[in-house]
DNA sequence: TCAGGTCGTTTCGGAAGCGAAACCGACTTT
DNA sequence: AAAGTCGGTTTCGCTTCCGAAACGACCTGA
């Protein structure tokens, strides 16, 4: 079912989930290959480089050296296809789930820790971003 | 006041939003970039090179190189502190609002079209997210 | 005033990412 | 079976990012 967030609580809980990342010591993965490892783990399979390229624009190329990146964290394998051994499959590993795991965690907390604090301001979203900027 | 998101949840908006910031043609910014235009726009300022490096876990050279970044796209704005002038204020910027403000709709959009999904399943959630690996 | 600390930037060498194009093995078409 | 197509990888030249260390400007305390 929707959930529904205004834009603040919507930078907040982004904001506090990627900031929580970015500290921890674990392996930073580009947005492209974080955009890759989610479809793959949310997404029925199967997944092959074609499908990824089209689906997230990504050229082939860089979809394929993002798999290789993935694959020596070892958070996705490779396995050729038998029907089309031109193709290959992208597979989950128990430790990409647990990486993701973790990381749904951090939005969660995230989401968790909100404290309304919209103290009521007028204007736009984007005049509210602003409301102490000088010029 | 709180949001309360289970994995699954967490993980789909994740993925929907950065996925579509990873397709559309807007500039992609790296992780580090992001934490730190948000850090910059949703928390009081004044920001400063060295704080950001600090609340952020980020070299300081890395963050004056990204500033640099955020700088030329206009989303971000170097200012000499007259009271202390060694140091620097980052500042806000409409154009860094209005990407932002885009951005965090994304984030609400993939909230509001999340459907309820999980057709129950038993076990953890990363057993889930293996559901249908093959080992 | 000046020695030492602080703030931010720059330099340096290196690692990693990118798209275009070439490439290779595997299907398919004729 | 030859030609063409398709999926994925590799090569090429280039851009971007990284941390450590050096640096210049500035502040502060003795």
């Amino acid at each position: 079912m929707p959930v529904y967030l205004n834009q603040d609580d919507a930078l907040a809980i982004w904001r506090d989930a990627l900031s929580a990342s970015v500290r921890s010591d674990g392996p930073d993965l580009s947005s492209r290959q974080m955009a890759i490892l989610m479809t793959v783990y949310t997404q029925p399979p199967p997944h092959t480089v074609r499908g990824l390229s089209d689906s997230l624009n990504i050229s082939k190329p860089a979809i394929s050296r993002a798999l290789d990146r993935l694959g020596q964290l070892g958070f996705v394998r490779r396995r050729r296809d038998d029907y089309d051994r031109r193709s290959v499959q992208v597979q989950r590993t128990v430790k990409g789930a647990v990486f993701l795991s973790e990381f749904a965690d951090l939005v969660s907390d995230a989401g968790r820790e909100l404290e309304s604090p919209t103290p009521f301001e007028a204007g736009t979203p984007a005049e509210q971003l602003l409301s102490d900027e000088e010029f």
